[in-house]
DNA sequence: GTTTGCATAATGTCTGAACAAAAGAACATA
DNA sequence: TATGTTCTTTTGTTCAGACATTATGCAAAC
């Protein structure tokens, strides 16, 4: 009925049957626009799904399968009969446990400070493919950034971004990160699957971290994954460890 | 092809096309038992969905429905082209659920030694005194235990017990060491709380460890509590870095 | 006024079919 | 030996359509 303008809006054009891009992923694309639209934030219903079949010259079925995963995220929600909305934000997360590492230092009144940053495009390797789950050769975006307190750098970061999220390059990256993926993208981490080792400093990061070569170091490979259990970011992190301890409570 | 015998197991009598449940669900059901079945866990190729809807008499379509979820609950995985299994159960050293050293290797069947066992009585230096939250010179059992694979020592552990626990020092200590606090001493450990580093190997672990003095070694602090928060045992590992990755999954 | 029942609107389930894309095997070529 | 080339197998994607199920509003019946 009055869903009409939206419709409209709905920039059909982004819609590219040639791409390779699966269609469905297309339109989860779409979808994730229109949860971000302030529109649809007050409860108002998304188009209706034979609507947007039409509009956007796609099957039912095929509208569907993105849906799918996105109330499986709990973004949307929907009701036989009713109609498909964006769900009421979940009570936002009082993440007694991980949080990033600018949150962490946040929450503890400390003074961090970004000494580089670096975005770049690459091509997936042996490791991140496997870790990201995607074909080895995939562009994806590749974020570098060497952080630490007033007196020196201490943690070196690399992180590759899944290309579903749409990372563009141009983010803010002095932001949390996970605040740039939770509200600008809907892509909200909800498991950290990491692995911690000790390595030795090579040349690279020596100079980087400001220590000798062949210092002790702590590695921090994890991988953080979205409600659908899709990988979200690949991220490794390098830390001066005379300057930093990796503390955590495990209950059971 | 070989398959058949198996597709007949499968209990087609089990799928009820009168039934209020959708046949999707009533599928999944189904692939759940084949996961659980011993036989498919060795990494054998589930039925092709061709074969699955023409024996069950449901259409590819809605077997993917059961598939697709079962697949994003990483329990099956599939390749184009090739086929779909049961994914490998990936419990490298998952401490998500947190056990002692010892259960974990065994609930992965890997074969563990003790190199060296040494139990002795020591006072409570200021660090001790710290992490168990008793007085400094307080007498208590320390544990020292070399542990490894057949091919030789991986981790060097040192274990100081809190008093109140009440170890003689006689205990077999080839036993799961949180069976016996658990079962002797009716001390049961609900919180872990952990502190990760790096370091380089000194002449002392070097030598235990069979590695070069200087090579990479990760540090595991940890203190382990009991329902009423009270400080149990502190215990330090030293891994070989080279050989021991800390893996866990942090959900939030 | 309250209930009952019916029409309507929306999502849920299911089908059969077609073609695309990837992996692997078999084979051929340089 | 190494490298293409082609074929087969199996999952991945997409479509169009049918019918089921649930919620809602409205109208008729009590």
């Amino acid at each position: 009925m009055s869903e009409q303008k939206n419709i409209q809006n709905l920039k059909s054009l982004s819609i590219d049957h040639d791409s390779p891009v699966p269609l469905h992923l297309q339109v989860e694309k779409i979808l994730r626009d229109m949860i971000n639209d302030p529109e649809y934030q007050n409860g108002k219903f998304l188009p209706k799904e034979v609507d947007l079949s039409k509009r956007l010259g796609i099957s039912r079925n095929t509208i569907r399968q993105a849906t799918n995963r996105l109330v499986q995220e709990k973004l949307l929600t929907r009701k036989k009969g009713v109609g498909t909305k964006v769900a009421k934000k979940q009570v936002e997360t009082k993440l007694s446990n991980w949080v990033s590492f600018s949150q962490e230092m946040h929450a503890q009144g400390i003074n961090f400070r970004n000494y580089e940053i670096k975005v770049s495009k690459i091509k997936a390797d042996a490791e991140i493919s496997e870790q990201l789950e995607v074909k080895e050769g995939q562009e994806l975006f590749k974020l570098e950034r060497l952080r630490g307190l007033d007196n020196g750098p201490f943690v070196y970061f690399v992180s590759y971004f899944h290309p579903r999220v749409g990372i563009t390059g141009n983010e803010d990256f002095e932001r949390h990160l996970y605040d740039i993926l939770e509200h600008e993208y809907h892509t909200i981490p909800v498991l950290s699957r990491e692995q911690i080792s000790a390595i030795l400093a090579n040349k690279f990061l020596a100079v980087k971290l400001g220590v000798p070569i062949n210092s002790a170091i702590l590695q921090r490979k994890r991988v953080v994954y979205d409600p659908g259990n899709r990988p979200i970011e690949y991220n490794i992190g390098y830390y001066r460890a005379d300057q930093f301890t990796y503390s955590i409570d495990i209950k059971r």
